[in-house]
DNA sequence: CACTTGACCTGTCCGC
DNA sequence: TGCGGACAGGTCAAGT
């Protein structure tokens, strides 16, 4: 599920509840989970406080003033939903189904705030995971070390894009966009819209790849990340936002899920098909490889 | 080095 | 209606 527009959509809603409220309890119902040492927990999260929330690549930060971070990797079917019980249909609180069904029974861990509020960590497949991390080791030269730049810094540009690629010279384009070591954040949707708006065929070779290429597909993977953080990231089956909404980027999807429909450029039948091990969607007829000369 | 498969889990959908 | 298999926003490890 969550890739970097549904992780960005969360912390940006999280950002609105919880900073500054402290952690009064963590229940945890499903210990491979949040694999925890007692006294960790007691110690730096317990009756600790909220400074902020942020976001590297496909995993969300709740930084406390103990100096010790809760870490969250959703995978595909974790999500992070918050409830104010006393104020379920105050403002703010969508009257929504799922709120107020919470918790229910892919409900792992729970924590709650000293205004009674609740954090809820859902996640059906059970293959998210929860850890506390000194905020301090949270850097690229530690804990991201494997992970290679975001596609919406500043500092990142069609050139790194282009080098690092390039240190991949035989890997297929889908692939290689999938590697989080060469670039963090994107995943299977993203990278099947970004390829079509790009025109290049998922099966392309790195090599096979013109600069002209990687400097479109730089610039079409920055415009669509972009465009779904400001619709609230893809619900595809389970993703929420940190209020329990759903996304909006699907409606406006030009291939992922499109199987069998006309390709908006060019009306030919989207195809999808099995590549590197992932359901791929693409149009067989302006997306196809071309060998430079 | 690049690619495949299987594992980790639960749930849904599709064909027989 | 039931049953088996395929498949699902992600990542690892192991084997070819």
């Amino acid at each position: 599920m969550p890739e970097l527009p549904e992780v960005e959509t969360i912390k940006l809603g999280l950002n609105e509840l919880i900073i500054g409220l402290s952690i009064q309890d963590i229940i945890i119902k499903n210990h491979k989970s949040f694999l925890i040492d007692e006294n960790i927990k007691e110690l730096f999260l317990i009756n600790h406080k909220i400074l902020n929330i942020s976001r590297r690549a496909k995993l969300l930060m709740i930084n406390l003033d103990s100096d010790y971070s809760l870490v969250f990797h959703l995978k595909m079917t974790g999500q992070l939903v918050y409830v104010d019980h006393h104020h379920r249909f105050g403002a703010g609180h969508p009257n929504n189904s799922l709120i107020n069904k919470l918790p229910d029974k892919s409900t792992r861990v729970v924590f709650i705030f000293n205004n009674n509020a609740q954090l809820f960590f859902n996640d059906q497949r059970k293959f998210g995971w929860i850890k506390a991390i000194p905020t301090s080791l949270l850097t690229d030269r530690d804990f991201f070390k494997y992970h290679g730049p975001e596609p919406l810094d500043s500092m990142f540009s069609s050139e790194v894009l282009y080098k690092r690629l390039l240190s991949h010279p035989k890997t297929k384009i889908k692939a290689a966009l999938l590697n989080q070591q060469i670039l963090s954040g994107l995943g299977n949707i993203y990278v099947d819209e970004s390829l079509w708006m790009s025109k290049i065929n998922p099966l392309t070779t790195v090599n096979q790849l013109t600069k002209k290429n990687i400097i479109t597909l730089y610039k079409s993977i920055q415009n669509i990340l972009n465009k779904s953080i400001y619709l609230g990231g893809s619900t595809d089956r389970n993703y929420v936002d940190a209020q329990g909404n759903k996304g909006n980027y699907l409606k406006f999807a030009n291939v992922f899920r499109k199987e069998n429909q006309p390709c908006p450029r060019c009306s030919t039948l989207i195809v999808k098909q099995k590549i590197v091990g992932r359901g791929t969607h693409f149009c067989p007829n302006c997306q196809k490889i071309k060998v430079e000369k």
